[in-house]
DNA sequence: CGACACGTTGATTACGCTCAAAGATCGTGG
DNA sequence: CCACGATCTTTGAGCGTAATCAACGTGTCG
């Protein structure tokens, strides 16, 4: 695995379920984790930074599937190849490692096989909010209820991501993404400190939105 | 279960790794399986017809998650409560179950784990994909990969659902996909027979659509 | 045959996109 | 330390796609 080679390679220390397991390896903002179509035979788990995982369609457009903080397990496929390329939207560490007889219904380590169930069943019910938000929502509650739901999974309100991630995310274009930025600011339901931190000033608004 | 009392209650037969589990269900065309809301306690699998599943917004903006056809598992959640309702697209005959011991990750039979498993990243796959529709595509590709996808999946050419049901799962309207049908039709890339039978006549450029 | 739900088509509106330019922000080097 | 350049973000003007509102077909079942 040429990917192994390139990398700080460090023994891992994380407690819990994956203590003793996989190999720690370092990227750089912008790097490639995994690519689109690459054999999906490995699982990944950020241990710090921010990573996002992209799709692209052969004419360009672009599509976001989720991003991926402290603690995520990411890469996990139905079939054998990744459908989505993921990439470090910071200064990553990732602790990489085979699943193995992990997979569920196989033996393997029972603590591994719960762990990698219970990420998965949140990544279908993240991947079924992001539906609802990119089905039934216009521009304004999408970026509303983004910001909402980031500040609320991370504890704070800084986006580690650019406008045109988030507006790949959204399904919308950077210019929508700002303009609705700047008018939640402007109706007072957030408050940004420059262009990257934020304080939700109506959380009553955006719950209605995300909805009750 | 009161459920369980207002239906036909049969012995399940059906083969593989569901002999002898369960309890076997009809549903009515329309009628309700699980409610938006409902405690999550319970696994689904169609037997027969087609089920959908939809979320409702407090202002009445409906979102169709997935469609169900024979064989597929349903039901699958994070947390402890369905965020989607599922009803019965036609008559269904539902296999219900608990999954019980069955969760990946304890004991329990390792074939119906290994269903639920695969399954799930299934129901992943779908959803990655879904979103890619919804985020990266015109109401014209929509509708066109939407019949594509429908048409590989069940290996013929017929619509179980109405139009507002492809608009609620297109994020678009129901006069918009008939446009877009009668579009699609104009333009030779596909036939339609009365309002729900069709046959693909150009793969390569739904192919393109969806991406290769 | 008639009634009702479902589907199609037309006219107009509006939301978000495109194209364009100006304003911030940040890293780098003089 | 500030100037510079590159990148990212915001704002503006005009346009286009899909939504809305409305009327007209079509199919289905009592």
């Amino acid at each position: 695995m040429s990917l192994l080679e390139q990398h700080t390679l460090e023994r891992p220390s994380s407690p819990e379920p994956f203590a003793g397991v996989g190999v720690r390896m370092t990227f750089a903002r912008g790097e490639e984790i995994y690519a689109q179509d690459e054999e999906a035979d490995l699982l990944y788990r950020v241990v710090s930074g921010t990573v996002r995982t992209t799709r692209f369609l052969s004419d360009g457009r672009r599509q976001i599937g989720d991003f991926y903080f402290q603690g995520d397990l990411f890469g996990v496929e139905c079939g054998d190849t990744h459908r989505f390329a993921a990439e470090a939207l910071t200064t990553c560490e990732i602790l990489v490692f085979r699943p193995g007889s992990s997979i569920p219904g196989r033996d393997g380590d029972a603590r591994i096989q719960a762990a990698l169930w219970e990420a998965t069943t949140q990544e279908l019910e993240r991947s079924r909010e992001h539906l609802m938000l990119l089905g039934c929502h216009t521009a304004l509650e999408r970026v509303g209820v983004f910001l909402f739901a980031l500040a609320r999974r991370r504890g704070h309100g800084e986006l580690a991501m650019g406008r045109q991630d988030m507006a790949d995310y959204l399904g919308l274009t950077i210019e929508t993404v700002s303009r609705m930025l700047s008018q939640l600011q402007a109706d007072g339901v957030v408050q940004f400190f420059g262009a990257r931190r934020y304080r939700i000033m109506r959380q009553d608004r955006l719950e209605a939105w995300a909805d009750a």
